[in-house]
DNA sequence: GTTGAAACACCCTCAAT
DNA sequence: ATTGAGGGTGTTTCAAC
Protein backbone atom coordinates (compact mmCIF):
# COMPACT_ATOMS: atom_id res chain seq x y z
CA UNK A 1 0.00 0.00 0.00
CA UNK A 2 1.20 3.74 -0.67
CA UNK A 3 2.15 5.11 2.16
CA UNK A 4 0.39 9.04 3.15
CA UNK A 5 0.95 10.05 6.14
CA UNK A 6 -1.15 12.68 8.36
CA UNK A 7 0.39 15.91 6.31
CA UNK A 8 -0.74 14.00 3.21
CA UNK A 9 -4.36 13.63 4.29
CA UNK A 10 -4.52 17.38 5.66
CA UNK A 11 -3.50 18.37 2.00
CA UNK A 12 -5.90 16.09 0.46
CA UNK A 13 -8.55 16.74 2.29
CA UNK A 14 -8.11 20.82 1.81
CA UNK A 15 -7.53 20.38 -1.66
CA UNK A 16 -11.31 18.40 -2.07
CA UNK A 17 -12.96 21.49 -0.40
CA UNK A 18 -11.05 23.62 -2.94
CA UNK A 19 -8.82 22.82 -5.42
CA UNK A 20 -8.46 26.38 -6.90
CA UNK A 21 -6.63 27.40 -3.63
CA UNK A 22 -2.93 28.50 -4.39
CA UNK A 23 0.45 26.25 -3.84
CA UNK A 24 1.16 29.25 -0.85
CA UNK A 25 -2.44 28.91 0.82
CA UNK A 26 -2.37 25.07 0.76
CA UNK A 27 0.81 24.92 2.04
CA UNK A 28 -0.13 27.43 4.74
CA UNK A 29 -2.87 25.78 6.02
CA UNK A 30 -1.00 22.51 6.49
CA UNK A 31 1.96 23.81 7.82
CA UNK A 32 4.44 23.47 5.13
CA UNK A 33 6.57 25.68 3.25
CA UNK A 34 4.80 26.32 -0.05
CA UNK A 35 7.86 24.36 -2.03
CA UNK A 36 7.74 21.03 0.35
CA UNK A 37 3.73 21.19 -0.31
CA UNK A 38 4.52 21.27 -3.93
CA UNK A 39 6.31 18.58 -3.94
CA UNK A 40 3.43 16.60 -1.73
CA UNK A 41 1.08 17.30 -4.36
CA UNK A 42 3.02 16.50 -7.20
CA UNK A 43 3.86 13.32 -5.55
CA UNK A 44 -0.15 12.47 -5.38
CA UNK A 45 -0.94 13.37 -8.54
CA UNK A 46 1.87 10.99 -9.99
CA UNK A 47 0.89 8.03 -7.73
CA UNK A 48 -2.71 8.73 -8.62
CA UNK A 49 -4.24 9.41 -5.47
CA UNK A 50 -5.22 12.73 -6.94
CA UNK A 51 -6.79 12.14 -10.40
CA UNK A 52 -7.49 15.55 -11.12
CA UNK A 53 -9.24 18.80 -10.52
CA UNK A 54 -12.90 19.44 -11.66
CA UNK A 55 -15.43 22.44 -11.46
CA UNK A 56 -18.62 21.81 -9.72
CA UNK A 57 -21.70 22.64 -10.98
CA UNK A 58 -25.19 24.07 -9.43
CA UNK A 59 -26.95 21.91 -11.32
CA UNK A 60 -30.67 23.17 -10.92
CA UNK A 61 -29.48 26.41 -12.10
CA UNK A 62 -28.83 24.61 -15.48
CA UNK A 63 -31.73 23.01 -15.51
CA UNK A 64 -30.77 19.72 -14.38
CA UNK A 65 -33.36 19.32 -11.58
CA UNK A 66 -34.52 15.63 -11.33
CA UNK A 67 -32.32 13.22 -9.61
CA UNK A 68 -33.54 9.49 -9.86
CA UNK A 69 -32.03 6.10 -8.47
CA UNK A 70 -32.67 3.30 -10.53
CA UNK A 71 -32.24 -0.10 -9.56
CA UNK A 72 -32.09 -2.84 -12.11
CA UNK A 73 -32.39 -6.46 -11.59
CA UNK A 74 -31.16 -7.85 -14.78
CA UNK A 75 -32.13 -11.23 -17.12
CA UNK A 76 -28.45 -12.04 -18.89
CA UNK A 77 -25.34 -12.37 -16.79
CA UNK A 78 -22.53 -13.75 -19.39
CA UNK A 79 -19.68 -11.74 -19.90
CA UNK A 80 -20.40 -10.41 -23.34
CA UNK A 81 -23.46 -9.60 -22.28
CA UNK A 82 -22.16 -7.52 -19.56
CA UNK A 83 -19.65 -5.49 -21.81
CA UNK A 84 -22.43 -4.99 -24.09
CA UNK A 85 -24.46 -3.33 -21.25
CA UNK A 86 -21.40 -1.24 -19.71
CA UNK A 87 -21.26 0.27 -23.30
CA UNK A 88 -24.78 1.06 -23.64
CA UNK A 89 -24.39 2.77 -20.13
CA UNK A 90 -21.50 4.92 -21.43
CA UNK A 91 -23.53 6.23 -24.29
CA UNK A 92 -26.44 7.85 -22.10
CA UNK A 93 -25.00 11.14 -20.57
CA UNK A 94 -27.75 11.93 -17.98
CA UNK A 95 -26.31 8.44 -16.61
CA UNK A 96 -23.60 9.65 -13.51
CA UNK A 97 -22.67 6.92 -11.93
CA UNK A 98 -23.47 2.88 -12.01
CA UNK A 99 -22.33 0.02 -9.11
CA UNK A 100 -23.09 -3.19 -9.26
CA UNK A 101 -24.83 -4.18 -6.09
CA UNK A 102 -25.37 -7.51 -4.32
CA UNK A 103 -28.88 -8.75 -3.05
CA UNK A 104 -31.65 -8.55 -4.54
CA UNK A 105 -31.21 -5.85 -7.12
CA UNK A 106 -28.17 -5.91 -9.91
CA UNK A 107 -27.62 -2.44 -10.86
CA UNK A 108 -27.75 1.00 -9.25
CA UNK A 109 -27.67 3.75 -11.58
CA UNK A 110 -28.19 7.52 -10.64
CA UNK A 111 -29.39 9.57 -13.32
CA UNK A 112 -29.47 13.15 -13.63
CA UNK A 113 -31.67 15.09 -15.89
CA UNK A 114 -34.32 17.83 -16.88
CA UNK A 115 -37.72 16.60 -16.06
CA UNK A 116 -39.38 13.29 -15.77
CA UNK A 117 -39.48 13.28 -19.60
CA UNK A 118 -36.29 13.30 -19.69
CA UNK A 119 -35.91 10.26 -17.50
CA UNK A 120 -38.86 8.80 -19.66
CA UNK A 121 -36.20 9.09 -22.78
CA UNK A 122 -33.42 7.60 -20.73
CA UNK A 123 -35.56 5.19 -19.33
CA UNK A 124 -36.53 3.86 -23.08
CA UNK A 125 -33.09 4.13 -24.53
CA UNK A 126 -31.76 1.77 -21.32
CA UNK A 127 -34.84 -0.64 -22.05
CA UNK A 128 -34.37 -0.39 -25.13
CA UNK A 129 -31.48 -2.37 -25.99
CA UNK A 130 -30.96 -4.51 -23.76
CA UNK A 131 -32.87 -7.26 -21.48
CA UNK A 132 -33.89 -6.19 -18.00
CA UNK A 133 -35.77 -8.61 -16.29
CA UNK A 134 -37.32 -5.45 -13.87
CA UNK A 135 -36.34 -2.01 -13.05
CA UNK A 136 -37.35 0.39 -10.34
CA UNK A 137 -37.07 4.50 -9.71
CA UNK A 138 -36.48 6.00 -6.71
CA UNK A 139 -37.38 9.54 -7.36
CA UNK A 140 -35.07 12.38 -5.20
CA UNK A 141 -37.69 14.74 -3.80
CA UNK A 142 -34.59 16.64 -2.17
CA UNK A 143 -30.99 16.27 -1.86
CA UNK A 144 -29.52 17.09 1.56
CA UNK A 145 -26.30 16.16 1.11
CA UNK A 146 -23.65 15.28 -2.24
CA UNK A 147 -20.34 15.61 -3.34
CA UNK A 148 -19.19 15.53 0.50
CA UNK A 149 -15.59 15.20 0.63
CA UNK A 150 -13.99 11.59 0.77
CA UNK A 151 -13.24 10.49 4.56
CA UNK A 152 -9.50 10.48 5.16
CA UNK A 153 -9.23 6.92 6.80
CA UNK B 1 -34.40 31.44 -15.38
CA UNK B 2 -30.58 32.15 -16.91
CA UNK B 3 -29.70 32.08 -19.99
CA UNK B 4 -26.78 30.03 -21.10
CA UNK B 5 -25.81 29.51 -24.54
CA UNK B 6 -23.96 26.58 -26.15
CA UNK B 7 -20.44 28.74 -25.62
CA UNK B 8 -21.78 28.54 -22.22
CA UNK B 9 -22.23 24.92 -21.93
CA UNK B 10 -19.17 24.01 -23.90
CA UNK B 11 -17.19 26.09 -21.02
CA UNK B 12 -18.56 24.21 -18.70
CA UNK B 13 -18.33 20.74 -20.06
CA UNK B 14 -14.25 21.32 -20.59
CA UNK B 15 -14.17 22.32 -17.06
CA UNK B 16 -15.76 19.46 -15.75
CA UNK B 17 -13.68 17.53 -17.53
CA UNK B 18 -10.65 19.64 -16.48
CA UNK B 19 -10.74 22.49 -13.95
CA UNK B 20 -6.83 22.76 -13.84
CA UNK B 21 -7.29 23.50 -18.16
CA UNK B 22 -5.52 27.14 -17.99
CA UNK B 23 -8.20 30.12 -19.81
CA UNK B 24 -5.98 30.11 -22.54
CA UNK B 25 -6.56 26.23 -23.22
CA UNK B 26 -10.26 26.31 -22.24
CA UNK B 27 -10.56 29.69 -24.91
CA UNK B 28 -8.94 27.66 -27.86
CA UNK B 29 -10.82 24.45 -26.88
CA UNK B 30 -14.22 26.26 -26.96
CA UNK B 31 -13.24 28.94 -30.15
CA UNK B 32 -12.94 32.40 -27.97
CA UNK B 33 -10.42 34.11 -27.13
CA UNK B 34 -8.80 34.07 -23.77
CA UNK B 35 -10.34 37.63 -22.64
CA UNK B 36 -13.79 36.59 -23.66
CA UNK B 37 -13.37 33.20 -22.01
CA UNK B 38 -12.28 34.89 -18.69
CA UNK B 39 -15.18 36.92 -18.27
CA UNK B 40 -17.60 33.99 -19.39
CA UNK B 41 -16.04 31.83 -16.56
CA UNK B 42 -16.06 34.70 -13.81
CA UNK B 43 -20.10 35.19 -15.01
CA UNK B 44 -20.61 31.81 -14.64
CA UNK B 45 -18.98 31.51 -11.54
CA UNK B 46 -20.87 34.84 -10.27
CA UNK B 47 -24.44 33.20 -11.12
CA UNK B 48 -23.49 30.42 -9.13
CA UNK B 49 -23.42 28.13 -11.74
CA UNK B 50 -19.73 26.97 -10.99
CA UNK B 51 -19.83 26.14 -7.43
CA UNK B 52 -16.28 25.73 -7.20
CA UNK B 53 -13.36 23.52 -8.41
CA UNK B 54 -12.27 20.35 -6.60
CA UNK B 55 -9.77 17.87 -6.37
CA UNK B 56 -10.94 14.35 -7.10
CA UNK B 57 -9.34 10.89 -5.45
CA UNK B 58 -8.76 7.88 -6.13
CA UNK B 59 -10.74 6.28 -3.36
CA UNK B 60 -8.91 2.94 -3.25
CA UNK B 61 -5.71 4.40 -3.29
CA UNK B 62 -6.64 6.18 0.05
CA UNK B 63 -8.03 2.74 1.27
CA UNK B 64 -11.46 3.52 0.68
CA UNK B 65 -12.55 0.39 -0.38
CA UNK B 66 -15.86 0.15 0.19
CA UNK B 67 -19.23 1.92 -1.20
CA UNK B 68 -22.73 1.33 0.43
CA UNK B 69 -25.82 3.05 -0.10
CA UNK B 70 -28.50 2.39 2.67
CA UNK B 71 -32.14 2.59 2.25
CA UNK B 72 -33.86 4.20 5.26
CA UNK B 73 -37.42 3.41 5.88
CA UNK B 74 -38.25 6.51 9.02
CA UNK B 75 -40.91 6.17 11.68
CA UNK B 76 -41.03 9.49 12.43
CA UNK B 77 -41.42 12.77 9.29
CA UNK B 78 -42.32 15.99 12.03
CA UNK B 79 -40.57 19.33 11.09
CA UNK B 80 -37.81 18.76 14.15
CA UNK B 81 -37.10 15.31 14.26
CA UNK B 82 -36.15 15.67 10.45
CA UNK B 83 -33.93 19.08 11.22
CA UNK B 84 -32.40 17.02 13.98
CA UNK B 85 -31.70 13.61 11.57
CA UNK B 86 -30.06 15.64 9.37
CA UNK B 87 -27.73 17.60 11.34
CA UNK B 88 -27.02 13.78 12.41
CA UNK B 89 -26.26 12.85 9.30
CA UNK B 90 -23.75 16.04 8.99
CA UNK B 91 -21.62 14.59 11.68
CA UNK B 92 -20.82 11.53 9.85
CA UNK B 93 -18.20 11.51 7.28
CA UNK B 94 -18.26 8.32 5.71
CA UNK B 95 -21.83 9.76 4.73
CA UNK B 96 -21.01 11.72 0.84
CA UNK B 97 -24.69 11.49 0.35
CA UNK B 98 -28.24 12.17 1.38
CA UNK B 99 -31.30 12.31 -0.59
CA UNK B 100 -35.55 12.28 0.54
CA UNK B 101 -37.07 10.12 -1.78
CA UNK B 102 -40.07 9.23 -3.01
CA UNK B 103 -41.91 5.70 -2.85
CA UNK B 104 -41.55 2.76 -0.42
CA UNK B 105 -38.37 4.16 1.30
CA UNK B 106 -37.84 7.65 2.99
CA UNK B 107 -33.81 8.39 2.38
CA UNK B 108 -31.08 6.75 0.07
CA UNK B 109 -27.95 7.42 1.60
CA UNK B 110 -24.35 6.68 0.41
CA UNK B 111 -21.34 5.50 2.02
CA UNK B 112 -17.84 5.31 1.37
CA UNK B 113 -15.78 3.57 3.53
CA UNK B 114 -12.73 1.63 4.37
CA UNK B 115 -14.09 -1.75 5.05
CA UNK B 116 -16.74 -3.42 6.50
CA UNK B 117 -15.99 -2.69 10.00
CA UNK B 118 -16.20 0.85 9.02
CA UNK B 119 -19.52 0.52 7.79
CA UNK B 120 -20.55 -1.03 10.83
CA UNK B 121 -19.48 1.55 12.75
CA UNK B 122 -21.56 4.09 10.61
CA UNK B 123 -24.15 1.97 10.95
CA UNK B 124 -23.96 2.21 14.60
CA UNK B 125 -24.12 6.01 14.52
CA UNK B 126 -26.58 6.29 12.33
CA UNK B 127 -29.07 4.18 14.02
CA UNK B 128 -27.70 4.81 17.69
CA UNK B 129 -29.31 8.77 18.08
CA UNK B 130 -32.05 8.00 15.66
CA UNK B 131 -35.27 5.99 15.91
CA UNK B 132 -35.82 4.42 12.31
CA UNK B 133 -38.09 1.68 11.08
CA UNK B 134 -36.02 -0.03 8.62
CA UNK B 135 -32.48 0.10 7.51
CA UNK B 136 -30.97 -1.76 4.32
CA UNK B 137 -27.95 -1.69 2.77
CA UNK B 138 -26.84 -2.08 -0.78
CA UNK B 139 -23.41 -3.58 -0.92
CA UNK B 140 -21.51 -2.23 -4.11
CA UNK B 141 -19.39 -5.01 -5.96
CA UNK B 142 -18.05 -2.89 -8.18
CA UNK B 143 -18.17 0.89 -9.12
CA UNK B 144 -18.85 0.58 -13.50
CA UNK B 145 -19.44 4.56 -13.50
CA UNK B 146 -18.93 7.55 -11.13
CA UNK B 147 -18.37 11.28 -11.23
CA UNK B 148 -19.40 11.38 -15.13
CA UNK B 149 -20.01 15.25 -15.63
CA UNK B 150 -23.37 16.76 -15.57
CA UNK B 151 -25.06 16.58 -19.25
CA UNK B 152 -25.44 20.33 -20.53
CA UNK B 153 -29.38 20.20 -21.41
C1' DG C 1 12.26 19.32 5.96
C1' DT C 2 13.65 24.94 5.16
C1' DT C 3 14.60 29.76 2.53
C1' DG C 4 15.63 32.53 -1.47
C1' DA C 5 15.97 33.32 -6.26
C1' DA C 6 15.24 32.99 -11.05
C1' DA C 7 12.46 31.74 -15.35
C1' DC C 8 8.37 31.13 -16.91
C1' DA C 9 3.30 30.72 -17.34
C1' DC C 10 -0.98 32.40 -15.96
C1' DC C 11 -4.45 35.69 -14.31
C1' DC C 12 -6.66 39.94 -14.57
C1' DT C 13 -7.27 44.48 -16.25
C1' DC C 14 -7.13 48.02 -19.50
C1' DA C 15 -6.90 50.34 -23.97
C1' DA C 16 -7.81 50.16 -28.71
C1' DT C 17 -10.36 48.07 -32.63
C1' DA D 1 -16.84 40.05 -29.80
C1' DT D 2 -11.15 40.75 -30.87
C1' DT D 3 -5.85 41.69 -30.16
C1' DG D 4 -2.02 43.37 -27.56
C1' DA D 5 0.26 44.86 -23.63
C1' DG D 6 1.42 45.38 -18.68
C1' DG D 7 1.71 44.36 -13.65
C1' DG D 8 0.96 41.18 -10.24
C1' DT D 9 0.57 36.46 -8.85
C1' DG D 10 1.42 31.53 -9.06
C1' DT D 11 4.16 27.59 -10.64
C1' DT D 12 8.16 25.01 -11.20
C1' DT D 13 12.88 24.19 -10.73
C1' DC D 14 17.19 25.40 -8.84
C1' DA D 15 20.95 25.94 -5.18
C1' DA D 16 22.15 26.22 -0.53
C1' DC D 17 21.16 25.08 4.30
Amino acid sequence: MIDIDAIDRKILTVLQRDGALSQRDVAAEVGLSQNACWRRIKRLTELGVIEGFHARLNSDLIGLDLTVFMMIRTRQHSEGWMRDFRKHLATIPEIVEVHRIGGDWDYLIKVVTTSMAGYDQVYQRLTAKVDLETVTGLFAMETILENQPLHMP
